[in-house]
DNA sequence: CCTTGTGAAGCTGTTCACAGCC
DNA sequence: GGCTGTGAACAGCTTCACAAGG
């Protein structure tokens, strides 16, 4: 039998959730916490989107990959909903996420605020340079990036993050998976090629601007043909 | 006369490339800048896409909003590629910007070696807090968030970016907004709202930590089944 | 009466496969 | 012969509009 990438198994269980829904999901749960924090108990769709910034057609959609869990003609159950997201996320456990690179970018991210309440916790801080290794970042000590393997191992870390610059990207991804590492989220400028069943996303601080920045060009351009 | 999302418009002139075209842009630049300081000077688009990590055909579609600058039979000559891409993403100037909001991340950003040779120059730093103002980090003095207004005018900057916490995100829009930006990155973790003709992008670090946990819960539930 | 949940339509983006051209 | 450029088929995502149901 062939697992395709459909929306329902036939066991019944929602399952192959699309790949745009599950990156909205943390979206709504961010806003469902906001509800909470304000003392909302229920909201309507139409609520839950303006505050997650989306189209309520889109997330009632979303949310009917996950299951029948609101009531017509009255709305979500903000507490009910917010934890049937937490679970199908794995927001109901704490992740494990060892950080490889403590420059300037790494450092910021071993001492991220948001990390905590979204279940994320950075568990490790490896480098290569030795004048880093033995240091203390945020209350960590820096590790040798040839530990990776034993630190992932003890402490049972799915999750790395590369905070390298570019030229060393692949090498660090290479002894992330051979450390056992199967998910990665890459902020080095660079590619890096991982085997099946590893995941890769990857974050560009410089190409999000440079999008920025070729509609910047084309407003101005267009600036002397529109407000003609 | 309504101007449509169309890859053309009549003058011929290629325009309104598409979104997910555009993003991949500065991606392809990277790997041309890559040939060349190999020694490379022609490339096939299976070379290209390669380097790039997409599939060929997607990568002569993309280059085909552009024009028609691949040579049938031979290939893509690298510097006159990298000229008409840089161009039409509007890299052939350099684009300033300034980051609001010096904490840690700020800070990692305004020291970010990535960004100089994308044409990304960090113009000016600037916070809320009166005890970070006047000191120097990366090399420049953090100003006055209340001095916004007069740095963007007198620097001509069009690009903000936002790296404060979530509470501060969408006041610090509007000053951005106020005083004349019409592009903003936002690294916080919150929904800006901002009028017309504005665009934001959003990076949120957590959430893409977000999904990787949820794929990894999913290879974790289906090892079970899958390795029967 | 009100709001969810969802088929169906429409749109955007990707991939295929081949005509066109060097 | 070989590689580009592109129409056409396909796949995925968004939006609409309404039936279903409290």
């Amino acid at each position: 039998m062939t697992i395709l990438r459909s929306p329902r198994l036939d066991d019944g269980t929602a399952r192959g959730i699309p790949d745009a829904t599950v990156a909205r999901l943390p979206i709504y749960l961010r806003a469902l916490n906001a509800l909470t924090e304000r003392g909302v108990s229920t909201c309507s769709s139409n609520e839950l989107a303006e505050n997650a910034g989306v189209n309520p057609a889109k997330l009632r959609k979303d949310l009917s990959y996950l299951g029948s869990y609101g009531t017509r003609g009255v709305g979500y159950d903000v507490e009910y909903l917010r934890y049937q997201i937490a679970r199908e996320i794995g927001q109901t456990q704490d992740w494990d996420v060892v950080i490889v690179g403590v420059g300037n970018l790494g450092s910021a991210l071993s001492a991220y605020q948001g990390f905590s309440t979204r279940g994320i916790r950075v568990a490790a801080l490896v480098d290569a340079d030795p004048r880093r290794i033995g240091t203390t970042i945020s209350g960590q000590t820096v590790s040798s990036l040839d530990d990776l393997g034993a630190i992932v191992s003890e402490r049972n870390i799915s999750i790395g993050i590369i905070a390298t610059p570019g030229t060393a990207a692949q090498e660090v991804a290479d002894r992330l998976v051979a450390a056992g590492i199967t998910s990665i989220l890459n902020f080095a400028p660079a590619l890096v090629q991982v085997p099946d069943g590893v995941d890769v996303r990857k974050v560009d601080l410089s190409i999000e601007l440079q999008i920025l920045a070729y509609h910047e060009q084309r407003k101005a351009g267009t600036d002397k043909v529109v407000n003609a």
